[in-house]
DNA sequence: TTTTCGGTTCTGTAATTAGAGAACCAAAGT
DNA sequence: ACTTTGGTTCTCTAATTACAGAACCGAAAA
């Protein structure tokens, strides 16, 4: 077993583990994608990541399947080896982007509907809330646009 | 004890509740939040949403300090009366969306930091990483631009 | 000075989440 | 056919979070 981590690497790990916990992984899921990020290696195996991390193979099937489900982490296979060989996709982060900006609308749709069902006697707080609504769909637009247009794409 | 809430308030509370709970509030708080926003009052005080939402009152001083801390609301007084009148902040959304975008400053600190020390054998994927982290500065940038521009205010 | 009001804090418990370890499984190799 | 590989799924336990209920506390009222 080849020891894949120098010492500031697995500092980082932990470093950027905690701010992923922070933004709603799980310790495991966020230490397996800092993983893909920090190690000299771009692709790494279930294997080699269980052991790097010292984690067991149902926390490690279950962090790399919750990443692929967010769409964080993808792998690809090789000829004749039936190993996958995962990799970070921070690379395509435009997508995590685009669909945080698209969960805004979920949001959106019950402020609207609490808008609808409002008492008419508050005008004023009415109008912020309406305001509120607005926004956010100038917000996705123009964010929209935003990532679109980022070093001319 | 007034009933404040109609049936259909009762269900948007919910709905509004699951979607802030997904962003990461405490079922309580999330209601509490939601409450200040569909009652007809926009002004309720400590007993009145204990009451409503059907909480302790540790429950209740929980969630208010908790949304108090994350400026989602916040309070007046009345001269002479000892209660405090707690309100939704909705209206200064701006707020809460610019630390959210202050936020990033944080993860993009690690990642920066994750490129300092990485192996210079992965030219690409080494140039990916720097231009996440200047596309979240220049999200960071303009997205403080769109929020600005907001109705020319 | 005692009581009431408007909460806060402490203690215990129920519910949820995270993860270990073992059993399990399908496909490939022998 | 059985063994190995590369995982997945199940079961159980530990840790964390959410909350109720009661004790508590300072300021004001009586």
């Amino acid at each position: 077993m080849k020891r894949i981590l120098t010492d500031k690497q697995k500092e980082l790990i932990e470093s950027f583990g905690v701010v992923q916990e922070g933004m709603g992984l799980s310790p495991a899921s966020a230490r397996v994608d800092a993983l893909l990020i920090v190690a000299d290696s771009t692709e790494l195996t279930f294997d080699e990541i269980r052991e790097t991390l010292k984690l067991s193979k149902s926390a490690t099937s279950n962090a790399i399947n919750n990443l692929i489900m967010l769409k964080r982490i993808g792998y690809k296979t090789k000829l004749g080896d039936r190993k996958r060989y995962f990799h970070t996709r921070l690379g395509q982060w435009k997508n995590v982007f685009i669909d945080g900006i698209e969960g805004l609308t979920a949001y959106n749709e019950v402020v609207k509907e609490i808008l609808i069902n409002r008492t008419d006697s508050t005008k004023q707080f009415n109008q912020q809330l309406k305001d509120f609504t607005e926004f956010i769909e100038y917000y996705q637009k123009e964010s929209t646009k935003l990532i679109k247009n980022w070093k001319k794409n």
